[in-house]
DNA sequence: GAAGTTAGTGTGAACGTTAACATCTTCAGC
DNA sequence: GCTGAAGATGTTAACGTTCACACTAACTTC
């Protein structure tokens, strides 16, 4: 790799490298920047010296000048949960081919105060452009102010075409759950939402709610969990106290309440499909392998999370790019969690 | 929050803020940065003057000349799987205490040259230490160059007490799974390993094999799996083929995987645990749900992330920081889909 | 062959901060 | 009241880039 020894802590710099090739160090910074305004036998006299000193161009003094710090922020909340740590993971799949890095803001608590800080924060780091996915219901427009000017792409929130704004569509996936259990002669449908603090939570289960009122049907119990498997599992016992024959289906917030949720049936001896329906929300990759496998509504999370970085990336190159909302449809997975509701 | 409008995309400047307080730049800079030498009057004047133009000090200029950055760079490799993206999420959560911001490098393929490629990148970035947490067999004293002088926490791996190390004790736990089956009475026990590139994938194998030497036990049969629910299906499928009389017990390479087994054991019309027994690896919080509840080893992922954090805080705060290995014990959690061996 | 163009290169200033040192008070100590 | 220390502030020079511009040589063009 290197040939030459650094001093301890010092790396090269554009000067040292113009030293050693006999150029000026712009000229350095030309070929490092590709200009086309270089002889070839300079450039590969730079390139020789850049090589032999293993040179790489400070990102701070570039940014400091030129504001291009190959940096974009990402303000996100609760990374334990699959769906924001999966997308942080494929916006920065997709970051790295662009040439940028994640420079990475995890939220404590998700309130708009700690966005506006975070939002500060990143751009005092000089990152060139923000991706914001924090469940909570937050008013693009009246954040945007927090971001003076630096691009953003706000996730799971919808800007009105002032911002830019991506999300995947809670409640088309909810819609179609619902409709499918009714299709399957269900008409008794209770809801396992998830935490309703949580936009994507209540929009599923508001969703969940409407489908029922278009078909003319009875609203089911409603509990609210918490996203875990044990959430899905305490929801569903208190199903249960309810009384077992106010529902023959339930539409769950996502597939690990999901899990819970068959495990409690389990154990009351309730037998899913056949006494119970369940759909679940996401389809992470366990999904599959439940006991029943589990009918669900399949999120393309990569999707939305390239679609909001690719996005971000127009803005930063073409800032009158137009602000626009874009919403992705999920689509049922049928496996087999779901029956045809026995008459009985 | 300001009361003044900022021209697009000018940020305020230490300057400004002198200039709006009546002082030098330099005063402001104390302020800033908490110098003792400022009379109480003229910091409060300046903290106005901060708080009025809404200043924040810019990241890049502080860190081209101090070389403060407070950035830490993470490598990492496979985020969409729960342990590293668990991990990548801790330390996140632990170096936001500590004022610090996450700069990701997560690689496309874990080798030693882009570990190297991103390590240049990283200290290009101006990052105060890196934390490296990459699945494969790394010589963290080899690897040790790419950092030039920049403090390191290599995880999962051994650095032989001359590099930073810490993991999480991947043998002991495969040998506590082992141990508890074969006390149950098991003696034909198979593996179903995680990926065998991967240096937990072989630990957790190689311990299952020595304890069963150690405990003078034929090694039953073993097949690769890919950490994935739907490779321990398939894994399992296998080891089914070669016949279910060659085992009454399974050690499975993490808790995914055991779904994935389950799955085919009850598809199969085996019964767990009593006809088959199952351990599983890492707790994830769903294995308590799986039916049967999994017996598992309980992996304290958070504690090595923010173990890791610290003691790199530690060495950039105080280079001279010795070097070691520390390494976190596991325990076994003991569910329902482990029981006695029936002698039959 | 003078004037204009273009390719290739260099010079100096900026970016916004901190570090090092300089300066000017103020006040204790004798 | 002089000396010296300490407290409070200011001045100047880095840090390592890019940007705007200047310059030189060679090559067109009429």
């Amino acid at each position: 790799m290197s040939q030459i020894a650094h001093r301890h802590g010092k790396l090269p710099t554009l000067h040292e490298v113009a030293a050693r090739a006999g150029v000026s160090h712009q000229t350095v910074s030309r070929v490092i920047n590709d200009s086309p305004r270089v002889a070839e036998q300079t450039r590969s006299r730079v390139l020789k010296a850049v090589a032999e000193l293993d040179y790489r161009p400070n990102k701070a003094a570039r940014n400091l000048v030129s504001k291009q710090s190959t940096l974009i922020g990402v303000i996100t909340f609760a990374t334990h949960f699959y769906g924001p740590a999966r997308i942080l993971t494929s916006i920065d799949q997709a970051a790295r081919k662009y040439g940028y890095r994640i420079l990475l803001a995890s939220l404590s608590d998700p309130s708009p105060e700690l966005v506006d800080l975070a939002a500060r924060d990143l751009i005092a780091h000089g990152v060139e452009g923000i991706i914001v996915n924090v469940p909570i219901e937050l008013d693009p427009v009246r954040i945007q102010p927090s971001f003076r000017g630096v691009p953003a792409v706000v996730m799971d929130a919808d800007g009105k075409n002032r911002v830019a704004t991506a999300a995947l569509d809670n409640e088309a996936g909810s819609r179609l759950a619902t409709r499918h259990l009714a299709q399957l002669g269900h008409s008794k449908i209770a809801c396992i939402s998830g935490l309703l603090a949580w936009r994507c939570g209540r929009l599923r289960q508001r969703a969940w709610q409407r489908t029922l009122q278009a078909l003319r049907l009875a609203p089911g119990p409603v509990v609210e969990g918490d996203w875990s498997a044990e959430g899905g599992y305490r929801a569903t016992r208190k199903l249960l106290e309810i009384g077992s024959d106010n529902f023959s289906a339930i539409v769950v917030g996502n597939d690990q309440m999901a899990l819970g949720s068959l495990r409690a049936l389990h154990e009351a001896g309730i037998q899913v499909p056949a006494q119970v329906s369940l759909v679940g929300f996401d389809n992470i990759p366990e999904a599959a392998f439940f006991d029943p496998p589990l009918t669900t509504i399949d999120h393309d999370f990569d999707a939305v999370a390239r679609y909001s970085l690719e996005y971000l990336i127009q803005i930063i190159r073409d800032p009158a790019t137009p602000r626009k909302h874009q919403s992705l449809a999920p689509k049922l997975v049928c496996r087999e969690s779901t029956a045809r509701r026995e008459d009985s």
